[in-house]
RNA sequence: GGGUGCUUAGCUCAGUUGGGAGAGCACCUGCCUUACAAGCAGGUGGUCGGCGGUUCAAGUCCGUUAGCACCCACCA
């Protein structure tokens, strides 16, 4: 059989795709007597494409699924698509703007229209990316959030909630992105700590004896100043509460108010009150009773009711001219430097602006309290635990949300008006109105914040409100893989609807891993160019290198630094592993047939290899399970490159090439075969791909039933293989032998030159598991006679001649240098000495043992048992060796 | 202003209940040893952020301090 030199995972890849799908592996058989694991994925934007954060968050996930799937439960990796609302509307409006069109030139039925065909065409490429990555997701129930089962979801949700009154409409100040044209929820805004200006500005008593002076961050905002408020406690303005001062610009008078909120010791200990553009002003506004007044409209630009010396500036221009004429006209008192958090759009990065208008909202308190619960109560967790409090401190100050959206993109809300000023909320169109029998109803322009569709993410996508098999079987699903940033978007928000609508949690485990930054520990982003991209690196190293380098390089919970050479040592691994394959085809090629079992005959290489493999089987499991993915890596990649490839391979070869002895021969075949077809199983989910082919050539050599490894059984591991007296006497081996390449290489002694080795050993058993295995040295350490004792003469050292025999003194005590290790015991010995003799010396002093408390008395008792026992121990040790 | 996490070899990180400081990469040396030079073998390198405490014994527990990172927050 010819093999490649060189794993080529390209074609492979391919092909074990194409193999998994045609063969429905990824779907799984509902079986009620099964317990069934479930994953629901983070649905991508659909306009999203594949970048680094995916891969690691999608391969975490698919590692997941493929050792559930191992272990026999029927397992569902749910895929979708999120429609992304003002993403892609965004999006689709770029597209417009090319061809010199807004969306309000082609009106809201036709953008709509050409968002759809937009995602027929180019929409969702990110699927077949995850394809590529060997995401083994059941693609036959591919969701998306606009499809029209989760929008029947969406409607039945709002209804619901509306009736229960947890929904409500209502004027407030919001967050308003001035570019997208649309309110945003508290969660959406991007805080970020600039140095602005602080800017104190006279505003005079109306009847101009005075003046009082404010300040503010946002000085354009004084043009809807309705109020002045100080500290009803502040000495400094008690007089002045109930005057009124003239608003510069404006001319309006206003009131000076007393209110609690006021700080006095911030600025001036004044504050002007803004109550549409401000949420504390409007507070304080509904208190004293105050119109707010808007002057900005939907774009950020003044209205006019800012004046006709502003109407029509953009806010940025405009608070520049203000503070302009603000300083000719002598009001400008004073100019601060001011570090604030700035909000942004998380969209588009505009400055978000507060605002007031008419909107909806989601009562959250009651929809918390059994969110909260079930947290506290540990059915639901989070890896890693530190998480737990985050989403606790959140959940217990949640705030109402905010859920309409001025777009068009989305589900739309169901609501309508009716011209007799009804409103209508329903899941059906309603085409009459019920109170005045009017036909003439206009359904709410809003849409839906496209979270509104996300959250309810684990029982729309099985199908609710329907009582559907899926929603009974694999609800609760079992994890949920995502990123920290989005606990409160989405997972809080997925935990809360959950309980509400089905009375169940939506998942058990949630795992948040970190963010992939590029070597400098910046974050990966277009405009810096730092981000490769995740297609480009299949092509070159193949998907399995990609998935083991992201897992490998990647420590639990914390961001992981990417760059090329990372992705090298998973292409490394996994051409080791191929060739370790074809070193193995090629050996047993001639051998005929397996041993049948009274001919196995098992050397200590042996037992060793399988004592291992069934303690790394163990381990491997115990990582999958904890969801310990990097330290399974780093565990498998150990044992397949380091025990099993530089250790048991290279010891299996004398016996393999010795045709005069077949017993051994095909014992050492068949171990080879059996340890390489276990190790597969093992490593499949990081590396699906090389393992399934390696797997699918070898189980034909096998008495292996199963038709493919991605269903095959995970390996579990036979205690009874674990032997710790077999571990410890490879161990020596291995010591020595590494001591002996250690001293060729120092004595500069050629690799290939046989050598005469003298040992020193501590003990007769150590003389026996080296004597028993002189094979493993001659292979090994290309020793040609030794000599083993524990009296060994000390020869005296000749490195001048080094042509021949050389005799190497090698002081063994187990493993480590005799002198230096009884140098070490004797300093320990004399420590411990001192430290019994301070004890004894304390509990025999009456003073203490009569005043000190019972307790302290009997732990010093048990120091000094323990302090004796180890120095029993050392002495023991310190003879032995002597 | 609150909260959380991190600080161990040049870099990225392990270090489970306190008892002889580890891995990978990088670097140095020697090897094309008939599976693999994307490899093999050997090696250099650390006052475990600082200070203080508990203990016979601290990378590990406690306190404190510094630096970094992230999250939350309506002080104009």
């Amino acid at each position: 059989m010819e093999i490649d030199k060189i794993y080529e995972p390209q074609t492979k890849e391919k092909k074990w795709y194409k193999f998994w799908m045609d063969n429905g592996h990824f779907t799984p058989k509902i079986d009620p007597d099964k317990k069934p694991y479930t994953i629901l994925i983070p649905p991508p934007n659909v306009t999203g494409i594949l970048h680094m954060g995916h891969v690691l968050n999608n391969t975490y996930q698919d590692v997941m699924v493929r050792y559930q799937r191992m272990t026999g439960h029927p397992t569902l990796w749910l895929p979708g698509v999120d429609h992304a609302g003002i993403a892609t509307q965004n999006v689709v409006e770029k597209e417009l703007a090319k061809e010199g069109l807004t969306r309000f030139d082609v009106g809201r039925d036709k953008l709509v229209e050409r968002i759809w065909e937009w995602k027929e065409q180019k929409g969702g490429r990110i699927i077949e990316q995850l394809k590529q990555l060997g995401a083994s997701c059941d693609w036959s129930r591919e969701r998306y959030t606009m499809d029209d089962v989760l929008s029947k979801a969406v409607r039945k949700v709002f209804v619901h909630l509306y009736e229960k009154d947890l929904i409500y409409k209502g004027n407030y100040i919001i967050n308003w992105c001035p570019r997208c044209n649309t309110a945003l929820s508290n969660d959406e805004v991007e805080h970020e700590d600039e140095t602005g200006k602080l800017w104190h500005i006279c505003y005079p008593f109306s009847d101009g004896s005075d003046f009082v002076t404010v300040a503010t961050t946002r000085p354009e905002t004084m043009l809807g100043d309705v109020a002045v408020a100080v500290n009803p406690n502040d000495e400094r303005y008690k007089d002045k509460i109930g005057q009124t001062v003239l608003l510069p610009f404006i001319g309006r008078e206003i009131p000076i108010i007393a209110d609690e909120y006021v700080d006095m010791t911030f600025g001036t200990g004044c504050v002007k009150i803004t109550p549409a553009h401000d949420p504390n002003d409007f507070m304080m506004g509904q208190r004293h009773g105050l119109e707010p007044i808007l002057v900005m409209d939907d774009h950020g630009v003044m209205n006019e009711n800012a004046g006709p010396l502003f109407v029509g500036m953009n806010r940025f221009d405009c608070r520049k001219k203000i503070v302009e004429q603000l300083q000719q006209q002598r009001l400008l008192a004073k100019i601060e430097d001011h570090q604030h958090a700035v909000g942004h759009c998380y969209r588009c990065a505009t400055v978000i602006e507060p605002y007031l208008s008419d909107q909806w909202f989601v009562r959250m308190k009651p929809l918390g309290e059994p969110a909260i619960d079930v947290v506290n109560k540990g059915e639901v967790k989070f890896i890693p635990e530190r998480w737990t409090k985050v989403y606790l401190h959140w959940m217990e100050n949640i705030r109402d949300w905010c859920i309409s959206r001025q777009i068009w993109w989305g589900h739309r809300i169901p609501a309508w008006y009716c011209e007799c000023g009804e409103m209508i909320v329903s899941e059906e169109d309603p085409t009459t109105c019920p109170k005045c029998g009017s036909d003439k109803l206009r359904q709410d322009e809003d849409v839906l914040d496209t979270w509104f569709s996300s959250w309810l993410w684990p029982f729309s996508t099985m199908g609710w409100p329907e009582k559907t098999e899926d929603l009974e079987y694999f609800l609760p699903t079992n994890l949920l893989v995502t990123a920290p940033g989005i606990i409160y978007l989405w997972v809080a928000r997925m935990i809360m609807s959950t309980l509400e609508f089905t009375g169940k949690i939506p998942f058990d485990t949630v795992f948040l891993h970190g963010m992939v930054l590029d070597e400098q520990g910046r974050k990966m982003s277009k405009s810096l160019g730092n981000s490769p991209d995740p297609i480009d690196l299949i092509a070159i190293y193949g998907a399995d290198a990609l998935r083991f380098s992201m897992i490998f390089n990647t420590p639990r919970g914390q961001d992981s630094y990417f760059s090329e050479g990372v992705i090298e040592h998973g292409r490394n691994f996994a051409n080791k592993i191929w060739n370790a394959y074809r070193f193995i085809m090629m050996s047993v090629e001639k051998i005929e047939g397996l041993p049948a079992d009274d001919e196995i005959e098992l050397e200590l290489a042996d037992k060793w290899i399988l004592s291992r493999l069934n303690q790394v089987t163990k381990e491997a499991n115990e990582h999958f399970e904890a969801v310990r993915f990097n330290d399974a890596a780093q565990l498998l990649q150990e044992f397949i490159w380091k025990e099993f490839c530089s250790w048991y391979l290279e010891l299996s070869k004398d016996r393999i090439y010795n045709d005069d002895n077949p017993k051994a021969q095909r014992t050492a075949k068949y171990i080879l075969l059996h340890v390489l077809e276990q190790s597969m199983r093992l490593l499949h989910p990081l590396m699906p791909f090389i393992t399934e082919e390696i797997w699918q050539s070898l189980k034909g050599m096998l008495p292996i039933e199963e038709e493919a490894l991605i269903i095959a059984n995970y390996p579990q591991a036979d205690d009874c293989l674990i032997d710790a007296n077999v571990d410890a006497k490879m161990q020596l081996v291995q010591d020595c032998i590494s001591c002996i390449r250690n001293l060729r290489k120092q004595m500069g002694i050629s690799p290939g030159k046989m050598v005469n080795v003298s040992i020193k050993v501590a003990r007769g058993e150590q003389k026996a598991i080296i004597e028993d295995n002189l094979g493993y040295f001659s292979k090994l350490a290309k020793v040609e006679e030794m000599t083993c004792g524990t009296d060994v003469e000390r020869p005296k050292p000749s490195l001048a001649d080094v042509v021949t025999d050389i005799e190497i003194y090698l002081p063994l005590t187990g493993l480590v240098d005799i002198d230096s290790e009884i140098a070490r015991l004797e300093k320990q010995e004399a420590k411990l000495a001192q430290d019994l003799g301070r004890i004894e010396s304390k509990l025999n002093n009456e003073s203490f043992t009569s005043r000190a408390p019972q307790e302290v008395v009997d732990k010093e008792k048990e120091k000094y048992e323990e302090v004796r026992v180890t120095l029993e121990k050392t002495r023991t040790l310190l003879d032995d060796l002597r």
